[in-house]
DNA sequence: TTGTAAATATGAGAGAGGTCATATTTTTTG
DNA sequence: CAAAAAATATGACCTCTCTCATATTTACAA
């Protein structure tokens, strides 16, 4: 599933912790970041922990894109979060004290950096900046979440499918063009962001693309007319 | 609007702080509490901070109970979350570093404490167990909104009415009867819990009525049957 | 490369739940 | 206490989006 390898890589010259809520630590404690993380290869569409699972740690994501869903009653998966390099996963659970609620994937090849509870929390105690990065991290999470659930509730299909678009947009960037979103997903995996079947997922985006707002050439989706795409999003905040 | 009042109370002893983010508090801190608290009256349908406003601290619930509500694109109010003594409010967006975006209203005749921002992260330095309950907090609360989304997009209307009196009776308990809600709300307000039409709402309710799972006295609502509002409700976590 | 599984595409049909209209009851206010 | 406003109640209708079925294309593994 996992394998752990041996990276030449310096904790203290990383750009992705630099990137990550541990960019602000005590040179010591970069060492001893150095000293316990154990870096996980996973290839694209591996478990990285699932639902019921006790959380040993947290994960930083050193390189590749990962999705984290639930699987909801009508056995349809809901993503929750995405995650890309720097990003971290598995912290909602090990700071609630609670098993694992969603299940992580990767969407791509990655490289996972596996930091221990323990390590995770003696990190906390001594840089008062890595709580202070979480708790705003949490606080735009819950934020975002909020938002969409009223989005959910009252906005149409066609606003979320544009939003979710715009989302993947800003999350993962584009390509040299400019345009193409960086980032492979398959139809059911947009519609499972959007909350919507995939179905209609795919009617949308073709819709979409009958309109000159985005170009589709098979998984790789262009923003042709953000403005446009903008507006048909509905966004108010 | 709201009412600043001398109150013969020692935040040392207030039962309201120890069931807080602030149960925890250095002896100097609660002093510090104790002299740069402010206490607020506020009359039932009062706006404590509504959308688009600068926070300027954070609020404590002494007494009372309170609703915090985004309102979306279609011109309806959701429900994001609820407080009632003990709780904090306004956190959110004050860690965030952005303005409010949801407006918080007194669903009864309440009073609050309020924190500034200065004194919150002057006590959040000094004592580390309230950025420790705050990221448990938040994480909780996120837990719940990600549940939240999964449910709405894939429970029907009547588990989630279900659900959402549950959730009320959960949070505020009951009265003496062990059976009465205790709570006032109107049907507007449980159907911008459960996320429907107000029309919907009333029509759930008194189908649950009519089966005898709850029974409807004017806004007051009585759990009868609860084993089977919980099978109602559809819950799996 | 080829076979198989997964993903995409598209139509048809159905129904859950929203909207609108209106009547009645309850609550608030002057 | 009366009048006005707010909340509750109920019916009718309609539409958005889901589900199901099936065809086609793409991706993957042997």
């Amino acid at each position: 599933m996992s394998v752990n390898i041996e990276y030449p890589l310096d904790c203290g010259s990383c750009l992705m912790r630099k990137l990550s809520v541990f960019n602000n630590l005590r040179p010591e404690d970069v060492l001893c970041l150095n000293h316990n993380k154990n870096h996980l290869e996973f290839k694209k569409g591996k478990i990285i922990f699932t639902v019921g699972q006790r959380p040993l740690g947290i994960y930083i994501v050193y390189s590749g894109k990962v999705k984290v869903q639930k699987l909801g009653s009508n056995a349809k998966e809901q993503i929750v979060r995405l995650a890309k390099e720097g990003d971290i996963l598995g912290y909602r659970s090990l700071i609630s004290g609670s098993n694992y609620n969603a299940t992580a994937e990767t969407l791509e090849d990655s490289v996972l950096c596996f930091l221990s509870k323990e390590t995770f929390f003696e990190l906390m105690k001594n840089n008062p900046s890595v709580s202070m990065n979480l708790m705003k991290l949490l606080s735009d999470k819950l934020g975002a979440a909020e938002t969409k659930i009223v989005e959910i509730i009252q906005k149409p299909t066609r606003n979320r499918i544009a939003e979710t678009l715009l989302l993947l947009n800003e999350l993962f960037g584009t390509e040299e063009d400019n345009q193409t979103i960086n980032v492979v997903m398959t139809r059911e995996d947009i519609a499972n962001i959007a909350g919507m079947s995939t179905e209609t997922a795919i009617r949308l985006l073709y819709g979409l693309r009958d309109e000159g707002l985005i170009g589709l050439e098979k998984k790789k989706i262009k923003i042709l007319n953000i403005k446009k795409l903008i507006k048909e999003s509905n966004i108010e905040d």
